[in-house]
DNA sequence: TATTGTTATACTCTATAACTATA
DNA sequence: TATAGTTATAGAGTATAACAATA
């Protein structure tokens, strides 16, 4: 009943700070979860782009993903020394690199994808109800997809 | 409708994915909203936690935001360059600062605060409902006030 | 000896500019 | 000339270690 609905004075009512520490709590369980997996949080947002869509070139891969096309080189560059990943040139245009998933890389995303699951249900065990859980995603995800309004 | 519930192998529903997005586009509206006052999101919460309670040293309230000590002795020096806090030796124990907020920097916080509400309120424009925006408040606050349990 | 504030340092994440190879 | 990938570099943000003043 003394839970605050608006801004207010109290830092931990702001929504900035909230955000900030909630994503802080995921960050410390995502890594916990994916460690025996050799992958970070990063890395397997990386593959699940390419497992789902199969990008064309490496420029798609990361406007899917928010970032630089000069931070993907890096990322990938560390999945492919991992072997989990691989790269080769576009067959009609040589300038693009074609990034798939190697077969370790499909196994290693299926075991990191549940260990990454389990990890956002710690985060979320606090709030009790399931519905609340599926609440605060769907939330989210209606702020989030849409930059553009 | 089409909305998913489950995390799932789509990167729009990741947790860590949408958290930290969030946080990016609310870090741009805040930015701009504060622009005018010439402080940060960072600041602000500096100055929220001076205003509420009155820390008796900079390393109580550098544990009150989460933040390193030598992390805020930074905050703190932009903070008294620009006259909105001011530092002096505790009277009792002379190695402790006590920080204050200066009368400009009390006027300054009403207004970033002010502005900062509109932010938060822009971020949470797309949920539509305001009783939505309120459970996305309390479902963060349950997860972030508690990191022992 | 321990604690507060401070400085120096390093490490991560990210973005900008310049280079190469292809088109 | 324009584009994809790459490299070098620099800028935030943060944390660790060492130091001075004080307890």
């Amino acid at each position: 009943m003394s839970s605050n609905d608006e801004p207010g004075v109290d830092l931990a009512t702001r929504l900035g700070y909230l955000l900030k520490h909630a994503q802080l709590r995921m960050d410390e369980l995502t890594a916990a979860a994916l460690r025996p997996y050799g992958i970070n949080g990063r890395e397997l947002a990386v593959m699940l782009v390419l497992a789902t869509g199969e990008p064309a070139s490496q420029q798609q891969a990361a406007q899917r993903l928010g970032v630089d096309r000069t931070t993907m080189v890096a990322l990938l560059d560390a999945l492919e020394t991992k072997e989990l990943v691989s790269r080769h040139p576009h067959e009609e245009d040589r300038r693009r690199n074609v990034v798939e998933l190697t077969e370790a890389g499909r196994e290693t995303l299926r075991l990191a994808t549940a260990a990454s699951d389990e990890a956002e249900r710690k985060l979320l065990e606090p709030l009790g109800s399931r519905v609340d859980a599926q609440h605060l995603r769907n939330a989210l995800r209606t702020i989030v997809v849409r930059p553009e309004t």
